[in-house]
DNA sequence: CATGAATGAGTATTCATTCAT
DNA sequence: AATGAATGAATACTCATTCAT
């Protein structure tokens, strides 16, 4: 079995390096740009040894992007905070882990091929988005339950709240290679999270 | 004058052509599939002249870009309604005319570009963002002066309804190609309306 | 028109020269082999160049394969001639033709791509089989009008001949490269229309 | 030496499932486009093995051509039958094992490597031609020594059916892929037998 | 002895751009 | 001024063969 271990862990780090290269050219040159002999290049690996891996150009993109959901992220929800402290710390750090991550430079790739690889659109906003509402409104749910919110539509609380974040956040980074987040990120979420407890909080 | 007037005329009339295959093909293709020899042939002009017109391709989908700034919009503001009403008009005005005229679409090719472009993504923001926004703002300035709305950061306001909208609309837009207005899309402006009006209204 | 008429004769000259260059190389290298790339280098053509006039390597060497059929062959048959002789002559003649055109080394890559481009192969058939033999069988048909030879399948008779033809002259050439007509092809066909007019013969 | 006959039994069978594989794919395929990895892959050897028993793509698809020999065939002359019968019953076995065997396939091949592989060409024009006329030969020399046929030159004889045969059975089949046997091929071979004998019968 | 991962050289085809006419 | 033929560089993908384990 030692060959077959040894064989294997080779193999992975192959893998790994080829997805690096991969989303480091993908993020730097776009889809199209992107070539696969640099790719494989950039990985130190014949492109051969690359088509082993991942049977197409489009399949390599489509796992560069899967690789990038499996951060997990927020297990616990801190007690002991107030509902706007602990909204302001969610939507931190959901952004915190977009920038650092290059989700948005990602995104945009994913956005560009969306008209010849709509799956690829599909999977990523339902990664992107929509998961990440279902646990945002999950949280609210729970602070409408202890009562520290009104009893409210969470679903439409949550792209209320989206919307501004996007708005600020997002939007701005689709346009603008290499966005790094603004200095005063924490206050502009603070006077969103601001405006919807005034409206929805208890 | 007259040879020279048929002249321009006969020229301005390929170059209309030429941008209109331009955009066609563009808005099918994304920007590195479309072919500049396909775009010369739908526009009835040898490849030689589009070069005359437009250097280079890229600067043919600039020019197709600006080409979308053109159309006017939203000159007049109605009296005798509601601040809700109103609100509820202009927005509903701005999405018709930006599912319409394939706005969607060609804000995802120019995200893509962004990285190779940055330039035409800066313009494209300050002319479908940007500007939209200082419209928009000068209309909640107006509503305020009357006393329609309380004082308020307009800036600030205009972009929390902006990033509602958005959220709902343009979003998923940009990862569906051929999306269309949903049904509701006026329900969902009308509450969103009322919410900024709860919050700001007078 | 001058224009035009220069660039068609450029044209096809071109045209010529790729299919000559496509010829000599299917004919060295097999289909497979041939590269497309070389064909261009020896037609002093670029790759883009040899792709406007042909769309695809198999349409290259469609018309390579059809480029064979053209020449037009033994249009009057001559009088005063035994029948044997004429038997003998007309079929020394297809045997120099199929010689000096190189047809036996076309056959083999028609025949090596029967599975894929079937069309070709059945195309190939039909005008260097069937049409000959509708030619020979012509030939026969008139020979019995005149009373030289008795009533018979002129059908039948045609194979007859053509087999015994192909199987010393076109069957050996298939199995090998750059074969020549033997010295004693004459003495050969010359027995061979004997035996078919000891049976057939008036 | 347990041992050693297990491991050349096995030996044997991995080197029998790689030629019956490598026909396959040829056969389908063709040699070019037949792929190594896929044979070694149909006959469950590594493509390393496969390399062990040949030592090249070329070699291995000799052998295949090879093996296709080895069947033996029509031993006795059955006695007591005219020489009408016997004649189309040899002629009928062949072509049945022709068919069976997919040989015309393989010829197609083997023609399309004839430059690249002119031994290949001699070695299978010898063993499906040559030593087939030697056999058919000889079985006329034996009818020409009992006096049921004429003197004559056996070894033309022998070509002329040979010819007429090929013609209609062997050349078709050359043109066109997975061709059968047709239905009246008994009466056309009795025809050509036919005329034989009338020419050389005693 | 057997493996299968790895390779490098090669393939057909495309496309933005230029230039002689 | 307008043409469209021509190009050269690039691209995704394949495959016979080898070699470390």
């Amino acid at each position: 079995m030692g060959l077959e271990n040894y064989r294997r862990s080779v193999s992975d780090a192959k893998c790994a390096a080829i997805l690096k290269a991969g989303r480091d050219n993908f993020l730097r040159d776009g889809y199209s740009r992107a070539a696969v002999a640099e790719i494989a290049r950039d990985a130190d690996v014949s492109t051969a040894t690359l088509y082993k891996h991942f049977t197409s150009k489009e399949e390599l993109f489509a796992a560069v992007v899967k690789d990038a959901y499996l951060v997990g992220e927020y297990e616990g929800i801190p007690e002991n905070v107030s509902v706007e402290d602990l909204l302001v710390n969610v939507i931190l750090r959901y952004l915190h882990s977009q920038y650092e991550r290059q989700i948005n430079a990602l995104l945009r790739i994913v956005i560009a091929e969306v008209p010849s690889a709509p799956q690829l659109g599909r999977d990523m906003f339902e990664n992107f988005v929509t998961t990440r509402y279902r646990d945002l409104a999950s949280i609210l749910d729970r602070l409408v339950a202890r009562g520290l919110l009104k009893q409210q539509d969470t679903q439409y609380a949550v792209r209320l709240l989206g919307g501004i974040v996007k708005e600020y956040f997002v939007w701005p980074a689709l346009f603008e290679a290499n966005k790094t987040l603004p200095a005063d990120t924490e206050a502009i979420v603070r006077q969103a999270v601001r405006d919807y407890v005034l409206l929805y909080g208890a």
